[in-house]
DNA sequence: CGCCTATTTGATCTGATTCAAACAATGTGG
DNA sequence: CCACATTGTTTGAATCAGATCAAATAGGCG
């Protein structure tokens, strides 16, 4: 038997080429070899782009999605009084603007928050791929319903939590969808976020969420250094954020 | 020509029997006759309910959806601490439920604030007729999508605009949503909410909504009275609550 | 009338913002 | 290799929007 960092080294391995889509979509349904393969032969166009670089903005008709590969990205709208709100993180396998497909013009923006390496689908393969297999359909669907559940989910921290236990739900929230995708190493997720970007997403100063992570440090639940995040007591984290997993709707039972 | 009042009234007479689902979508969308024709003949078993009544719960894993056809009700979900958050307010024509067709588990309960007439439809005929009418799936992927749309544009105001903002761009929302389903009579629409539903709903205590409400009415803004809203001064209204109707998604060219 | 629910008012308290500035880490060009 | 700019984090103090607590008023309705 190894010692457990060893173990962790064949973790760190590159996976054998999972397709970011396929995986995001297989940690919430599941899928048919018809079904993944023709994702699989879905015309990209990959492109790399640079932190804090919009992808799509408000206002915009755009023709084509796009699929984070590698990176963070977020969803955000900006006040007339110049504040900004991010709505949703996304991670490798997530194509934020899945919206695009049904509906015309953007109502928010689309950028960057790491460098990250994109892959742009155009409508039309797009279209004629979801009319082949009507199941297809039904999956983004969920997937969308999902995004609409995590929406909710911030609206009840946003609106009824204080901003530690807010913080602590983002937490868990961001562990498990990143563990969803096999980003998880030995109860660190990646987490490339500035304290002002969770304060947009939280609706908080930067000198709040910064007070509070002090006290969750202090509290012993959590580590978050070198853009990594590190859970040292999940129950704790989960008790103070009131986290139930339920709405991530991961009810898939995997392989693993 | 008739005098403004007089045309009013004809509007004031009962619409040709327009089935509330059909007149929402259709403020979303075109639908085709046949389409019209399948979603008519869905079967329905239609009751009557009384006002504060839980329709499905957090946990629950139906097997139908509910199709509001009069009244008013709501999504919500309890805290640990009993605080409530309602994430929407739904109004005839809405199925607020439809998730439970895609996602086994409600992670959030639907409740009727108002006597409501509701119609039940079993998931199975429901997927039936989308399997018939793959467009009609595009129809409500599309009508989720603008449900997540109306949450995010809520998530701003909770988490980036003060109280009054709040109010206001709810107001507005509520005024295009109603007068889409054809609800609005002389800049007054039906809004049979308490104070304290509207706190629930923006995050506010019901206190200050009452003292904000005050102002509003002060600055001449709306005027909201036996559970009823009228808007004097949109414009005004308007730029308070920063309201861009973009991402109510209602861009349909109408016969009117 | 009396009960219940909703709105309103008043006084007090507090979580979080704002403003301001120091500090740390990283990168850049000379 | 260092001065310097840049971006992110941390600290402190003052202030405020909105919460909370408590109680009065106003409607509806059996």
């Amino acid at each position: 038997m190894l010692p457990p960092h060893q173990e962790s080294i064949t973790l760190d391995a590159p996976r054998p080429q999972a397709h970011p889509l396929i995986r995001k979509l297989e940690s919430i349904t599941d899928l048919s070899d018809a079904e993944r393969t023709a994702l699989m032969a879905l015309p990209m166009r990959v492109q790399q782009v640079g932190p804090d670089q919009d992808i799509v903005r408000e206002g915009d008709r755009p023709s084509q999605c796009c699929l984070v590969l590698e990176g963070f990205a977020a969803r955000y709208k900006l006040t007339d009084k110049g504040k900004r709100q991010i709505f949703a993180f996304h991670t490798p396998g997530d194509i934020p603007d899945v919206l695009s497909l049904q509906l015309k013009t953007m109502d928010h923006s689309l950028g960057t928050l790491t460098p990250c390496r994109l892959g742009f689908i155009q409508h039309e393969p797009l279209r004629e791929l979801l009319r082949q297999h009507p199941r297809l359909t039904d999956v983004f669907w969920r997937d969308t319903l999902i995004d609409a559940a995590i929406f909710r989910q911030w609206m009840i921290g946003i609106g009824r939590k204080d901003a530690k236990e807010r913080i602590a739900h983002l937490f868990c929230e961001m562990v498990l969808r990143l563990r969803a995708v096999g980003l998880e190493r030995n109860k660190t997720v990646p987490l490339p976020l500035t304290q002002h970007e969770v304060g947009d997403a939280l609706g908080l100063s930067t000198v709040h969420v910064n007070r509070m992570l002090q006290e969750l440090r202090a509290e012993g639940l959590v580590a978050w250094e070198e853009k990594a995040l590190t859970v040292l007591d999940w129950e704790g984290l989960k008790a103070l954020g009131e986290f139930d997993p339920t709405y991530l709707h991961q009810d898939i039972r995997r392989a693993s």
